[in-house]
RNA sequence: GCUCCCAUCGUCUAGAGGCCUAGGACACAGCCCUCUCAAGGCUGGUACGAGGGUUCGAAUCCCUCUGGGAGCGCCA
């Protein structure tokens, strides 16, 4: 339960939605049984009395003697039933002929049925397996394409020749290439593997994520950045590559940036506020939180570095950047944070603007470098030598804030 | 081992015989811009796995090898 519910969840926060289902093949159980009576009525399966024990000795022996380990074809032809063995039920594949299949990526491939063995569809407690399930579903389910990992390439020729068998219709098969991990090894569970939700948790754009993977073994001419609409109006699964791709979280984080600068700060914002609360920081005012979301999406990979840059505008600080603090709150810097806080203070038009012209006057009062000025400043109301530039930081600090803490920056730099 | 798939910079890719002294992007280095950090701009290095063919001409076509991947379950 948990488990579908993880891919759901994934499915719809990357906004690939469904025209219908989920369907569920445990509670198809009735047809699948349906179609194996069909098949043993028809000839195309059988029993088979092979005991577990039976076919691991074939198998040793096939392996012992090089060659490709499969089953035999004993019950093929008829077999009494053996007390104390419960069937399974086999697919009869043709003997001789190939198989081709058709793929929009890879072309004809064509396979020899003599590669092929019997597979059991039917377990011996009756239970189908999914070979056979998914060619069922197919067919019932009139699927017109079957795209999915070329690790799939090799069980297709059986699939098809179960189609056969029931007479149905071939759909067409896209096998796209597989996605290895960062040293071209392939991906799994311990090795780099991870929930799509993941992405979302490091604060990751759903439009980022499938921009990077839509890139993966796919292009279109030089351009890097797709829009949801460019990808859904450009992709096309027949210009996709055959060969495999390696992971690459670089890319996948460039990406993410150039889509975060993107998106429009109400959205930004709308992601950043559980980002912010995970930090335990409370941002119930919407529009301030665009605007902090706008002031620093161009220097933000993820939205949970976003969010872990952006507490200072949101919360009280706990104190200053040792380095920052012991370099920007100093004695000389005590008198030009007064006289900028005297300025803000009277300033009537509380803007970017007007703060810039502000900080501006009282640099050239000083005769001081803008930087001279404004990384005081900067330390003083965000408590670090990092932030969006001054005057845009102090704008949406809001003026309260910004007093309040330059006097406390101004305490702190006479100390000094 | 057998069968199938794949093969251009470290990575993602462009390239469908001459436009390729191989283009773009990420990453990296340097420079510029600059109130910090970024973003942006410019510059730089690094690739057609090997060997045979075909052709006037091959990254592009064919063959062999090599390398990588997948499948060969009463798993999905």
């Amino acid at each position: 339960e948990a488990a579908t519910q993880v891919i759901l969840d994934g499915m719809q926060w990357l906004g690939l939605t469904a025209d219908e289902g989920p369907f569920y093949q445990t509670r198809r159980m009735d047809r699948y049984r349906e179609v194996l009576d069909q098949f043993l009525a028809d000839g195309h399966a059988y029993h088979c009395y092979c005991t577990k024990e039976e076919l691991a000795e074939m198998r040793s022996r096939q392996e012992a003697a090089k060659q490709k380990p499969r089953y035999d074809g004993t019950c093929r032809h008829g077999r009494q039933p053996r007390p104390g063995v419960d069937p399974v039920v086999r697919f009869k594949n043709p003997v001789e002929g190939t198989v081709v299949v058709q793929d929009v990526i890879h072309g004809n491939v064509v396979f020899e049925n003599t590669e092929l063995d019997d597979l059991i569809i039917a377990r011996s407690d009756g239970t189908p397996t999914y070979n056979f399930c998914v060619v069922v579903d197919d067919w019932d389910m009139k699927i017109t394409h079957v795209i999915r990992g070329d690790d799939h390439l090799n069980n297709t020729p059986r699939q098809i020749n179960m189609l056969k068998a029931l007479g149905a219709s071939v759909p067409a098969y896209a096998h796209v290439p597989m996605i290895l991990g960062t040293d071209g090894a392939k991906l799994s569970k311990r090795h780099g593997a991870v929930s799509v939700l993941q992405y979302k948790e490091e604060g990751y754009l759903p439009e980022a994520l499938l921009n990077y993977l839509v890139r993966l073994g796919w292009s279109h001419g030089d351009q890097e950045v797709f829009s949801m609409e460019e990808m859904q109006r450009l992709f096309d699964i027949k210009d996709v590559n055959k060969s495999a791709s390696a992971f690459n979280p670089d890319k996948l984080l460039w990406l993410n940036q150039q889509h975060i600068m993107r998106a429009t700060p109400q959205r930004l914002a709308q992601y950043l506020k559980p980002q912010l609360a995970a930090l335990g920081v409370e941002a119930a005012d919407d529009a301030k939180l665009a605007a902090v979301a706008k002031a620093q999406a161009e220097r933000a990979k993820t939205l949970k570095e976003m969010a872990q840059n952006s507490v200072f505008f949101f919360k009280d600080l706990d104190g200053y950047d040792e380095k920052a603090a012991k370099k920007n709150l100093t004695a000389e810097s005590a008198p030009v944070l007064a006289a900028v806080r005297e300025r803000l203070a009277a300033m009537q038009d509380w803007s970017a603007a007007a703060i810039h012209g502000a900080i501006n006057e009282v640099a050239t009062a000083f005769d001081l470098g803008l930087g001279k000025v404004a990384q005081p400043i900067r330390v003083a109301v965000s408590g670090t030598s990092v932030s969006p530039p001054i005057d845009v930081t102090l704008e949406v600090l809001g003026r309260n804030s910004v007093l309040e803490r330059l006097g406390a920056a101004i305490e702190v730099a006479r100390a000094a």
